[in-house]
DNA sequence: CATATTAAGTCCATAACGTGGATTAAATAG
DNA sequence: CTATTTAATCCACGTTATGGACTTAATATG
């Protein structure tokens, strides 16, 4: 249910209504805040300095436009105290960031594992030193974790990781697991992130193709409305829609690689035949091409190896027309290929993009654009970071109230608020 | 953007609040809706007195519950001042119906017209008496309209209607020709419906699949988050999550039509091959069955004729290798089958339902059902009318405040403050 | 039947927050 | 150097929700 206002949500909702202006566009003076968000100036001020004594904003300079008037004092994000934490289990390695308030990473471990190799409870345990390890360094920087979200291979609902095969872990808790009350990930208008727990902060686990898409919104070259093709040993995607992951009725959308290509096609390991995944998936391709290894597959390509072209020409041909079916079905902006993809951009995009043509352009004035992602592998665990900052400079008040009072200067004017 | 909340965004949002959650609770006491918001009791009873003062509630009676204490007094929707008008435009006929703020439709219109055969603008001109006597018959009985949403079939954006071929209309102002600044539509966050041009209240125009999705939402048998699939000559689908419309980037999504069933099959007049239409459409279905009459395959279909029902498995073949490829991609609840598909439903949903199972059930938990709609052609109107009533509901300042001031009794107390 | 108890709804003083006009500060224009 | 312009702050005020006291109307109890 949409929730009652009261003043202190007034109150919260402003604040995060002038974070997000001073986000949007970059230094801005108050009374700049003023008239984008139609509030008043003195209103702003009042929020600004909350804001300040938060360490969440900063004064950066006078705004010298050569205009007549006063100056204003230019305001922006600062990255001093408030960060997140972007944590990723994958199949071979276990990875961590941290990403301050201007999303500037400022820390970035990835540590190779097998994990597959080991049962939850040691692969969470190890994530956990990991996460201790980064909250120590971070703290040593001077900054305070709001948060912190877990991507991994599989689909997520309620910290409940449902099956993620290529771990070969099934119904997992990692929420459980790691410490942390049972938090959202799935939900599309959850509660509120438990207000921490065993580390002092709330964590959420999510789907690492959701995470990539967001990833890609924030660090990458998303713009806009797009729909995010993670490839990787399965194939998923994340819808952009408005900023906001489109998630379905139970957070299983954007299963791009189990659409139905050819209905009479090889058997899937989702009990389905001709899926996505049996042409386009990096098995199939490897197969295809008479390979095993993915980087082989590149220089391959690159030398002009007939039948590696070939593999990919297919496997664009298989690509575009699942994308014709996601287009008709989501409607995305653009689309960009992330993954396993992005590397074979140059060699699989052709064919997609001629077979998006040929079958969209009657319909629709705009066949959607593919695009290749510019993130590595980093993509979801960036993602992951990125969804906390999102929420704390949507929300400043409730982020802050996990993350303790503000250790501002004792001396001074006792601030007339600090945010609660 | 999000906007910032001042006192009267906070009072109107509470407004909302209330009156949303008297919609949902049935009858209510003011102090069970104290108990579901949030606030306390002075301010629900301050709310309460405004939107009963509008003529958008009232009281029903005394709560006997047999408990001790104070019986209360409830509160349900009042039926009898505000309403909204929901309007259709189809190949074959102009439709329109009046619906109050208790989802109770009481006016309805449908005239045959051929609207194929006329111009856009001899159509809206046509549709405008209607919407004159609609209205006219609406104030006899009391009622003020509080705003209208056209639904005509083909993809919208602000008032434009793109192209729909059954009429063979292209580019058409719908919402200019009809007397009214260029409204919303497919906007996702829409700045905010103007308020009156033409007919003193807002009128909106929406894709007809969509409206559909919505009326089976409020009026039929959609619960929570499903798929809405309204075959008629073409196929369209509207998807619904969280009571929301899921639109895509540009308002185009839902086009299960032209979902690839099997990549070189017929070709289609998408400039596609093997959309779904070409297996599922109403042309198809009766082509194959050697018939060109919609009632009369049924007719056949109850007498065992072979030929109706083979078409009909297959039509539910390729119906479920669609609706494969959309769960995987949009991930509905359920799937409710509307429009041409409702009366066939005996004799294709098994086909489809099975050929479902058979690809899903590996990777979800649950395959989504299929559930048959029960509202015959009158979908799209009442879902038009009914997106009215919500947005009133959620927003019931900024809509009566186009309906003008609250002719409530001049005697009495004067109070204290009618809803601005 | 009288009284206690309980809950609904209203009243009133208060607190929180944003508003709007006045004021001060710091720049450019002439 | 003065007028003008814009930024930011100050202060009195209006709006809205709060919370406790009070009134009302039912059931429970003796």
């Amino acid at each position: 249910m949409t929730q009652a206002v009261r003043h202190d949500a007034m109150r919260a909702r402003n604040l995060g209504v002038v974070l997000t202006e001073v986000r949007r566009s970059g230094p801005v003076t108050r009374a700049a805040l003023a008239d984008a968000t139609g509030l008043t100036k003195t209103t702003v001020s009042k929020l600004v300095g909350d804001l300040i004594a938060a360490g969440m904003v900063t004064e950066t300079g006078t705004l010298r436009d050569g205009e007549r008037g006063r100056p204003g004092t230019t305001l922006a994000l600062s990255g001093g105290r408030v960060a997140a934490l972007g944590l990723e289990i994958n199949v071979d390695y276990l990875s961590a960031c941290v990403v301050d308030l201007t999303l500037a990473v400022r820390l970035r471990y990835t540590q190779p594992v097998d994990n597959s190799s080991h049962t939850p409870v040691e692969t969470l345990s190890h994530l956990g030193k990991i996460i201790h390890r980064a909250v120590d360094e971070a703290r040593a920087a001077g900054l305070v974790i709001g948060g912190a979200t877990l991507a991994v291979p599989g689909p997520v609902e309620g910290g409940l990781l449902h099956s993620a095969p290529n771990l070969g872990w099934r119904d997992v808790d990692v929420g459980g697991l790691l410490g942390t009350a049972p938090s959202t990930g799935a939900a599309p208008e959850a509660p509120r992130p438990p207000a921490a727990a065993g580390w002092g902060f709330p964590v959420e686990v999510d789907n690492e193709a959701n995470l990539a898409a967001l990833g890609e919104l924030w660090f990458g070259s998303g713009r806009g409305d797009f729909l995010h093709v993670s490839g990787e040993i399965g194939i998923g995607a994340g819808l952009v829609i408005g900023g906001a992951l489109f998630r379905g009725a139970r957070g299983l959308a954007g299963e791009l690689g189990h659409v139905v290509v050819f209905p009479g096609g090889p058997a899937c390991r989702c009990g389905g035949r001709g899926c996505l995944e049996q042409y386009a998936g990096q098995e199939a391709l490897l197969r295809a091409a008479g390979l095993d290894d993915p980087d082989e597959l590149v220089r391959r390509l690159r030398d002009g190896d007939g039948r590696a072209l070939r593999a990919c020409e297919r496997a664009g041909h298989a690509l575009g027309v699942a994308l014709t079916s996601a287009t008709n079905l989501l409607d995305p902006g653009t689309i960009v290929l992330g993954g396993v993809f992005a590397p074979l951009f140059p060699w699989i995009s052709g064919a997609a993009a001629a077979t998006m043509a040929d079958r969209l352009a009657a319909m629709r004035r705009a066949v959607p654009e593919l695009a290749v992602s510019r993130l590595g592998g980093d993509a979801a665990t960036l993602g992951a970071a990125g969804k906390v900052i999102q929420r704390i400079i949507a929300d400043p008040v409730s982020h802050l109230a996990a993350a303790g009072a503000v250790p501002g200067p004792p001396a001074g004017r006792s601030p007339a608020g600090t945010v609660r």
